[in-house]
RNA sequence: GCCGCCGUAGCUCAGUGGUAGAGCGCAUCCUUGGUAAGGCUGAGGUCCGGAGUUCAAUCCUCCGCGGCGGCACCA
C-alpha cells in the first residue's frame, strides 16, 4: 500500500504535461477543431475557488475533448485594464502597471497550479501595448466606417472622482466609490454605433442554438425591437416650429390622444428653456431627481404646459396641449409621445394629475361603449376599436396598420422600427486603460492619430493621487503635434471602456503574437469558440458587445464569422458560510472553528475562543471574509480534490456552497479511487467467478457510457455521482474473483474517466497500472453496448398504483408474458385474489400496473 | 410592475410520468499495521400547498404560498 501524496504527485505531472506540450495547440491537421474557452479573468492577485470552478469545468471538456480526438484550443490571459489598479495606485503609490504585472505573475502561478490544460503559449493580457496598440488600429478602422462617432449626451458625472459613470456604478444616486451625489451632465463623448447592428444582433440569436434561453431571452429584451409609427403633429399658429414628431406603438389609440410630451432635453423643451426661465427651472428640476432605479420608479409624473397646441392629425378640430414630461425619455424613439390616458398606465397618472381628458377607444370584448370607462386603471387588453371614426370597429392589430396606412396616405408619418438598445459610450476619463488614439487640433479639429504612431503607449508615472484622470493632467504626455497641419495639438486623454478590450481577445488567441490585430487564417481555423463559459453576470453586456464587434471585424473581412460563440455555457457562483464576531468583526473561515454537537453546528474563534455567528451561504467577498483560495485547499488535499469538489455538489449553472466537508467528501473518493489502482491484485487461490466478471465489465462499460453522457450534457455533477458508483463496483470485485483481464481492463477504464476531473491522480494512476506514457494523451474509452444493457429486466409490478412487488422478464418480454409472469407471482397473486381485473398496463421494460376492484 | 429560476432527508443538493437518491451530519458496531484513519449496518421524507390530466403525478397543466435573480416610466 502506497499512500497517495499529492503534494509529490501533482507537481510532478504538470512538469510533464510541461515538458511533453501535451496542451500546445496548431491550427491545421486532420483532427476537427474545438476551441474551448472560459472568460478571461481580471488579475486581481488572487485566485479563489469560484475561479477554479469556472476553470475546471472548461479544463473537464477540453481534456474531454481532447481524448474524443479533437484538435483543442484552451487557450488563457488577462482582462488587465480597469480601476482596481486604479486604486491601488492612488491609495499606495504603486505604478498600476507594475502592480498588475505582478498580480498577472501570481495569478498565473496559481492557475498552473490548478493542473489546467492550457496552452500558455497563447497567453495575452490587454494592459500590453502589443494588444490594445492592435485595439487601437482596428478602432481607427471603425472610425473611418462611421461606426465610431461623437456626441453630446447626457452622462453620469461623479464631480468628486471626475468621471463618467456607467449606469451599474451609480448606487442610490451616489458614485459606487466616492459616495458623491452623481449629476446629469452634458459631454462630449466617444460613441461606437452598435444601433447599427440592433437587428443583426437580434436576428444572429436565432442561430445561436447551443446558449441558453435565458440569455437569448435577456438580450432579446435588451435590444427591445419595437414596431410603431413615427408620426408628426401640426403645430398651432406653426410657432416655434412647424410640427412635432412623435413615436408610438400604439397608432390604434389615436384618436384618445388628449395631449403630447416631450422629453426634458428635448430641442423643443431646449428652445422654450432659453427664452424662458421658468421652462428652464423645470427641466433643471427634473434632472436633478435621482438616478437610481428606486427613485425613478416612485418618482412622480412632473409635467411643463408649454402653452402650445397641436392639431389631430386625422382630426383637424381638436387641439392637443403639448406638455414637457419628467417620465418621456429623449434617447428613446424620437423624445416625444401622444398621451392616451385610456390605454396606457403612464399616462394616465400624468392625465389625472394634471386634469386632461380620459378618452376611451378600445371596447373590452363583450363590453358597453356606453358604459366603458377608464378609472384608475388604464385598459391595456385586447378588444375593439371605438369612438375613432374611420378605425371604428376594427380589431386592435388592424386599426394600428390602417392608422399607419392613413398617416403614410397623408404623408404626415411613416411606420418605423424602434430599438431599445442605444448607442454604445466607450469614453473614460481614466488613467489605465486603452487610449482612444485621437488628435485634436484648434485648427483642424478631431483628428484620428496615424497609423504608424501606434501603439499611442500610455506613460509612467501617472499620478493618481488626485482624482480626475491623470493622463489629462500629465505635464507632457497629452502634447503633440497634428498630423494633418503640423501646427501644435493635444491627444485625446479619454481611455476605451474594458468592455472593449474583451470584446475580441478570443479572435487575438488564435495568434496572439501576430502584427495584424486578427491572425485571420489562424482565427478563421479556430473560431468560432466552440465551448464558452462564464458567469451569467455578463449575459448582456461583454456577450453582446463582443457580438457586436465580431460583426464588426467581419464586415472590415478581418474575421469570417458572424458569431463569435457557438455555445456558451454560464455557471452558477461558489458561495460560503459567512462567520462573525459578537462586535460584528468578519471572520475568515480560517479563524473559526466549527464544532459539531449532536447535530447542532456552533462556531468558536480560535483566538480567543468565542461564540461565532454562522451566517447563511453568500457569493465570497472580500468584505465578507469568506473567499477561500484553491491554495489553502491545494497545501492539504491537493488540487484534484478541490476541482472535484467544486464540480461534484450542484449542478454547473448554479450555485455550490463551499463546505470543508465537502472538500474531505471529494478528498476520499480520492483515495478511494488510489485504492483502486494501487491494489489491482485479485483475491488468490480462488476459482475464478464468471458472474462477478460479468458484473465487473458492466459496471465499467456503464461508467464509461454515463460518464461521457453527462459530460457531454454540461453534468459534471452527475458525472462524478456516476464515478462513485463506479469505485464501488471496482471496491466490490476486489475480494471476488474476477478475472484479471476484466480487472485491468476496469482500472484502465477508471484512469481514463477520471482524468477530466482529477487529471493528477489519473496519471499517478495509469504509470501505477504499470501503462507508459500519459493518460492526458489516451483515446477515451469506449464501450460495448451489449454490456451496457442488461438482458434481464426487473419489473416493479403496480395494483392501482401502488406498489406491490415485482418479476424479473428478459428485456423487451411482450405484454402477454409478462402477464404470465405477473400471475404466476405468488404474492402478487395472493394481492389480486377476489378483484376483478379491469385493466393490465404493460410498459415494456419498465413497469406493470394492474387495474383492479 | 414585467420576465425567468428555485422549493425533495437535519444540512447542501441530485433525480425521474412508473422501486424516492447522493455527499455531509446523526446512530450502532467492527478495525486500530491503510491510522493527520478506514470499514459495516441503520434511522431519518406530507418530494411547499391545492385542484386538474392520467391506469399511475415529486415530475405535466392551472391556481396559490415562499425564496432568489434579471429588467424596469422604452410610449
Amino acid at each position: 500500500m502506497v499512500r497517495y501524496n499529492p503534494k509529490e504527485v501533482e507537481p510532478k505531472w504538470r512538469a510533464a504535461w510541461d515538458a511533453a506540450g501535451v496542451f500546445k495547440a496548431e491550427a491545421g491537421g486532420d483532427r476537427p477543431k474545438y476551441y474551448m474557452l472560459e472568460m478571461f479573468p481580471y488579475p486581481s492577485g488572487s485566485l479563489h475557488v469560484g475561479h477554479a470552478r469556472n476553470y475546471a469545468m472548461g479544463d473537464v471538456v477540453a481534456r474531454f475533448k481532447r481524448a474524443r480526438g479533437f484538435n483543442v484550443l484552451h487557450p488563457m490571459g488577462w482582462d488587465a485594464f480597469g480601476l482596481p489598479a486604479e486604486n491601488a495606485a492612488a491609495e499606495r503609490g504603486v505604478d498600476p502597471a507594475a502592480w498588475t504585472w505582478d498580480n498577472i505573475a501570481k495569478m498565473r502561478d496559481e492557475l498552473k497550479r490548478l493542473g489546467l490544460s492550457l496552452d500558455w503559449s497563447k497567453e495575452l493580457a490587454t494592459c500590453d501595448p502589443a494588444y490594445y496598440g492592435r485595439q487601437q488600429a482596428w478602432f481607427l478602422k471603425l472610425l473611418e466606417r462611421g461606426l465610431v462617432y461623437r456626441k453630446e449626451g447626457l452622462v453620469n458625472w461623479d464631480p468628486v472622482d471626475m468621471t463618467v459613470l456607467a449606469n451599474e456604478q451609480v448606487i442610490d444616486g451616489r458614485g459606487w466609490r466616492s459616495g458623491a451625489l452623481v449629476e446629469r451632465r452634458k459631454l462630449t463623448q466617444w460613441f461606437l454605433r452598435i444601433t447599427q447592428y440592433a437587428e443583426a444582433l437580434l436576428d444572429g440569436l436565432q442561430t445561436l442554438d447551443r446558449w441558453p434561453d435565458k440569455v437569448r431571452l435577456m438580450q432579446e429584451n435588451w435590444i427591445g425591437k419595437s414596431q410603431g409609427l413615427k408620426l408628426t403633429f401640426e403645430i398651432v399658429g406653426g410657432e416655434p416650429v412647424a410640427g412635432l414628431q412623435v413615436y408610438t406603438t400604439r397608432p390604434d389609440t389615436l384618436f384618445g390622444a388628449s395631449f403630447l410630451a416631450v422629453a426634458p432635453d428635448h430641442p423643443l423643451a431646449e428652445a422654450m428653456a432659453a427664452a424662458d426661465p421658468a421652462v428652464a427651472d423645470f427641466i433643471a428640476q427634473v434632472r436633478r431627481g435621482g438616478t437610481s432605479e428606486a427613485e425613478i420608479e416612485t418618482a412622480e409624473k412632473l409635467g411643463w404646459n408649454t402653452g402650445l397646441k397641436a392639431y389631430h392629425p386625422f382630426d383637424k378640430q381638436r387641439e392637443l396641449p403639448i406638455w414637457i414630461a419628467n417620465f418621456v425619455l429623449m434617447d428613446y424613439g424620437v423624445g416625444a409621445i401622444f398621451g392616451c390616458p385610456a390605454h396606457d398606465q403612464r399616462d394616465l397618472d400624468f392625465a389625472r394629475k394634471y386634469g386632461l381628458a380620459v378618452l376611451p377607444v378600445v371596447l373590452p370584448p363583450g363590453g358597453d361603449p356606453a358604459l366603458f370607462h377608464v378609472k384608475q386603471e388604464a385598459y391595456v387588453g385586447a378588444g375593439r376599436i371605438f369612438n375613432s371614426s374611420f378605425l371604428d370597429g376594427l380589431e386592435i392589430e388592424a386599426a394600428k396598420s390602417a392608422a399607419v396606412a392613413r398617416a403614410e396616405a397623408e404623408g404626415i408619418g411613416q411606420g418605423a422600427t424602434v430599438y431599445r438598445l442605444r448607442d454604445w459610450g466607450v469614453a473614460r476619463q481614466r488613467g489605465w486603460g486603452c487610449p482612444i488614439p485621437i488628435i485634436h487640433c484648434q485648427a483642424c479639429g478631431v483628428t484620428p492619430a496615424p497609423t504608424e504612431q501606434l501603439p499611442i503607449v500610455l506613460p509612467s508615472g501617472l499620478d493618481f493621487s488626485k482624482p480626475g484622470n491623470p493622463l489629462a493632467r500629465h505635464p507632457t504626455w497629452k502634447h503633440t503635434t497634428c498630423p494633418t497641419c503640423g501646427g501644435p495639438a493635444e491627444r485625446e486623454t479619454d481611455t476605451l471602456d474594458t468592455f472593449v478590450d474583451s470584446s475580441w481577445y478570443f479572435a487575438r488567441f488564435p495568434n496572439p503574437n501576430s502584427e495584424d490585430a486578427i491572425d485571420k487564417a489562424a482565427a478563421d481555423y479556430w473560431l468560432p469558440v466552440d465551448q464558452y463559459i462564464g458567469g451569467v453576470e455578463h449575459a448582456v453586456l461583454h456577450l453582446l458587445y463582443a457580438r457586436f464587434v465580431t460583426r464588426a471585424l467581419a464586415d472590415e473581412g478581418m474575421l469570417s464569422v458572424k458569431e463569435p460563440f457557438a455555445g456558451l455555457f454560464t455557471q452558477g457562483m461558489v458561495t460560503h458560510e459567512t462567520y462573525r464576531r459578537a462586535s460584528g468583526e468578519w471572520l475568515e473561515p480560517g479563524a473559526v472553528e466549527v464544532r459539531n454537537d449532536g447535530g447542532q453546528r456552533h462556531g468558536v474563534a480560535i483566538d480567543t475562543g468565542e461564540p461565532i455567528l454562522i451566517g447563511e451561504a453568500e457569493k465570497m467577498s472580500k468584505s465578507k471574509r469568506n473567499v477561500v483560495a484553491p491554495a489553502d485547499i491545494a497545501d492539504v488535499y491537493g488540487v484534484d480534490a478541490a476541482r472535484l469538489f467544486v464540480l461534484s455538489d450542484s449542478p454547473p449553472d448554479r450555485d455550490v456552497q463551499w463546505t470543508s466537508a465537502g472538500v474531505e467528501g471529494a478528498w476520499r473518493l480520492i483515495n478511494r479511487i488510489w485504492a483502486e489502482f494501487d491494489e489491482p491484485g485479485v483475491a488468490d487461490g480462488q476459482q475464478e467467478d464468471a458472474a462477478a466478471t460479468l458484473a465487473l465489465r458492466r459496471g465499467a462499460h456503464r461508467a464509461a457510457k454515463a460518464v461521457t453522457e453527462t459530460i457531454e450534457g454540461f453534468r459534471f455533477n452527475s458525472a462524478v455521482a456516476r464515478l462513485y458508483e463506479f469505485v464501488a463496483i471496482l471496491r466490490t470485485s476486489r475480494t471476488a474473483a474476477c478475472a484479471p483481464e476484466a480487472r485491468a481492463e476496469a482500472l484502465s477504464i477508471l484512469a481514463r474517466l477520471v482524468a477530466p476531473f482529477a487529471p493528477h491522480l489519473a496519471e499517478e494512476g495509469w504509470r501505477r497500472l504499470g501503462n507508459g506514457g500519459m493518460v492526458a494523451l489516451e483515446p477515451w474509452p469506449t464501450w460495448d453496448a451489449g454490456l451496457v444493457e442488461d438482458e434481464m429486466r426487473v419489473l416493479p409490478v403496480q395494483i392501482n398504483g401502488k406498489r406491490r412487488g415485482e418479476v424479473r422478464a428478459p428485456a423487451g418480454a411482450a405484454s402477454h408474458d409478462v402477464e404470465a409472469l405477473v400471475y404466476a407471482n405468488e404474492e402478487i397473486a395472493t394481492r389480486l385474489e377476489g378483484l376483478t381485473v379491469r385493466k393490465f398496463i404493460v410498459v415494456t421494460d419498465r413497469i406493470v400496473n394492474v387495474v383492479a376492484d
